[in-house]
DNA sequence: CCAATTAATTCAATTATTGAATAAACCAGC
DNA sequence: GCTGGTTTATTCAATAATTGAATTAATTGG
């Protein structure tokens, strides 16, 4: 389904105009024209479309600089609706947003610690969406597309669901069932790309061409915006940096190796670790059974030694592992976000330090380095409603072949 | 200098013939409009003007099909030629090629086991590519342009080499000295991003989007080929995957860090273990201050088995870094190119092994392992020449910021 | 030598961009 | 309150590229 050649011109320049009004937040026709390169004769002819489309709006009336003020173009909030879905251990997350990431509703459905079949899921995220398109009184035909975020590698493409480790699915094309049910558009990523991308359109990396997003989730994942896009890799599986070897005799991963970034730093790997330690009487907590990351995070407000050390050296092993990412990636940022920020200065500081010790002075600056404070959970559904509208406004430049 | 817009969608189509043309060696009009997605017509215009250009040519007719038969287009081999140099610790290289990366005239420079200054470097290159067109009885305005390769990092869009270790050069901007000296356009880049440039024109990288070349030369580098481009990353330091630290407490390298891959795997690196063998009287070659690398390659011949555990120990790092490539990137394709290929399986099997034992399954396969065969020295500069042809046929939608 | 078939070109129509001219909006100062 | 100067935005004819349809060219088999 390549577009008409033909078309082309203006997809990309409608692109171009998207991109700019999105990132510079407000603009007016004049500035268009001289960020985008275009006439000012074009920038009103495609403003005047994409505003007929509902997508942009004239916000307000700029500084006077002279003569007449510009009218100041900004997205139109209400332009489109997506709903993101993400599914983690825990619960399906699930939440309408629109064009500036406000959540207009949530609503998440809690999951047992049990296996999961792909249809119990499936009929799981229908109707939690379902739901939540209620809460929110929403019709199903203002929505203009669907992420799905899982924790597990994804055939961008195909849609389909390469392993998830969690379930044991192998294989599985999560997304068209889901599309099948719901009868929107529908995307799904593995929830680093998911995280990413809402890194890229609203976070810490709008305007950025060239970072890294490290995710602390139960395992460690990256995404790796190249170029403004999500880099997925011959097979879409690429990011896989949990799953790099540090410690050739560590403890044994899920991933079937021993002693990878994930085996040490991931959240189940903690949670384990912890365990553990309880276990050969280190520390005595109320419940060995019931320790979670949550009641880990409490532990270390509260100074015990034991799970500062844990999460101390979970810290340094992604410091080394992040070292090698500034080797070859040379990011202009690298971004760490995931619900593991909770654990604050005990995991963060530790991997700020191996990083910096670890990285040859040639490999160039790593001072941009920024940890994401805040970690909710709707952050998950977020990332990947945030996939949704990346795939809704790709541009078509990205679909060229070059050289 | 942005390309003014209205002039985008051609140079977009001419590009995108030029590449057909290129991976498929020969082709008809029609065969170009089906790849392309461009009419009949458009074709039919943009070739009339590649051939006036005489960049293609009509090369001769296909095959009968029950009707007219096609006139089959191909490069024109003859339509540029381009200039290779490349900087080693050993020499200066200089190659004349053609668009089928056909050499026509190759000149090399001796360097001295010294320090160089920018300046006798820039006089070294400029007269041996003097010579070289005298041999090959080439006028300086059948040259489209220059590339150079040298061993260190490079801003490429600046031109300015961040650091030459060998001469210990930092911050230099070799590239205008020359272009000043040729009045030619220059174009540089560290080696490895050469001899990727190479592979992905002319090489194992032919018509492949997202590959890795891992690049075994003095240092150890690799050149990221991301969507059919050099991936250079923000500052355009990408790709130093020989100072991916594997062993915290190993040799110090030249980086200041201890154990990373080239402190074990570079040849600089293989050259002081096989000396300090020797010195510790493990071998006995006939000089020790002689020892170089071939002397080495004949050491792994006549099965001396201290060199042979020098080298199975650099193929079992390389692997071992390279297993991280493997989940980072998800490749195509890993190439592995350079001097040290020389070494033949006393370096590539263990190598293999490692990176076998070292991947996770899930983080894809990694049967798509080229070796590069058969290594001349005149390789190194034929890289830096192709980097000269990428650098001209550049499509502007490489240019395009996108989303 | 003609019919059938495929390749390549020509040509008028369409469409997007553009520079220049025009219109709109706005403030300052008289 | 109105005029002048200035900046923003739109209009409009000209330009250039693509396209589908029609035409021409080339080729072989019967």
């Amino acid at each position: 389904m390549p577009m008409p050649v033909r078309d082309l011109m203006r997809a990309i320049n409608r692109a171009k105009i998207i991109q700019i009004i999105r990132t510079a937040g407000l603009v007016s026709r004049v500035e268009l024209a001289a960020e985008s390169g275009l006439s000012k004769a074009s920038v009103t002819g495609i403003t005047a479309e994409l505003i007929k489309e509902g997508l942009i709006i004239e916000k307000q009336s700029g500084e006077y600089e002279g003569g007449r003020r510009p009218k100041l173009l900004g997205l139109n909030p209400d332009g489109a609706y997506v709903v993101g879905v993400n599914l983690s251990i825990m619960e399906i997350n699930v939440v309408i947003m629109n064009l500036e990431a406000d959540i207009i509703a949530n609503t998440s459905q809690p999951l047992e610690n049990r296996h999961y079949s792909v249809d119990e899921i499936t009929e799981l995220m229908v109707t939690t969406v379902q739901t939540c398109m209620w809460e929110g009184n929403f019709a199903r035909d203002r929505i203009s597309g669907v992420g799905i975020g899982v924790p597990g590698p994804v055939y961008t493409n195909s849609g389909i669901i390469r392993f998830l480790p969690n379930y044991g699915w192998e294989n599985v094309n999560l997304r068209d069932r889901i599309e099948a049910r719901l009868g929107l558009p529908c995307f799904i990523d593995n929830s680093s790309n998911t995280l990413a991308a809402a890194e890229r359109w609203f976070g810490e990396g709008k305007g950025i061409d060239n970072f890294l997003v490290v995710t602390l989730l139960n395992g460690v994942g990256l995404g790796i915006v190249i170029n403004g896009h999500i880099y997925r890799g011959a097979e879409g599986i690429a990011g896989e940096f949990g799953h790099n070897i540090i410690i050739p005799d560590g403890p044994l991963c899920r991933c079937g190796k021993k002693g990878c970034v994930e085996s040490f730093a991931g959240m189940i790997s903690l949670i384990r670790d912890a365990k553990a330690a309880a276990a050969a009487g280190k520390w005595q907590p109320a419940d060995i059974e019931a320790i979670t990351f949550d009641s880990l995070v409490a532990e270390l407000k509260s100074n015990n030694k034991i799970i500062i050390d844990i999460f101390n050296q979970a810290g340094t092993i992604l410091g080394r592992g992040a070292s090698h990412l500034v080797a070859l990636f040379n990011p202009s940022r690298i971004i760490v976000t995931g619900t593991s920020v909770k654990a604050g200065r005990h995991l963060l500081e530790p991997f700020k330090a191996a990083l910096a010790n670890n990285t040859p002075e040639m490999c160039g600056s790593i001072d941009d380095l920024v940890f994401v404070k805040e970690w909710t959970d709707e952050q998950w559904a977020r990332g990947a409603g945030s996939l949704a509208l990346q795939e809704l406004y790709k541009s078509p430049v990205s679909e060229l072949t070059t050289d």
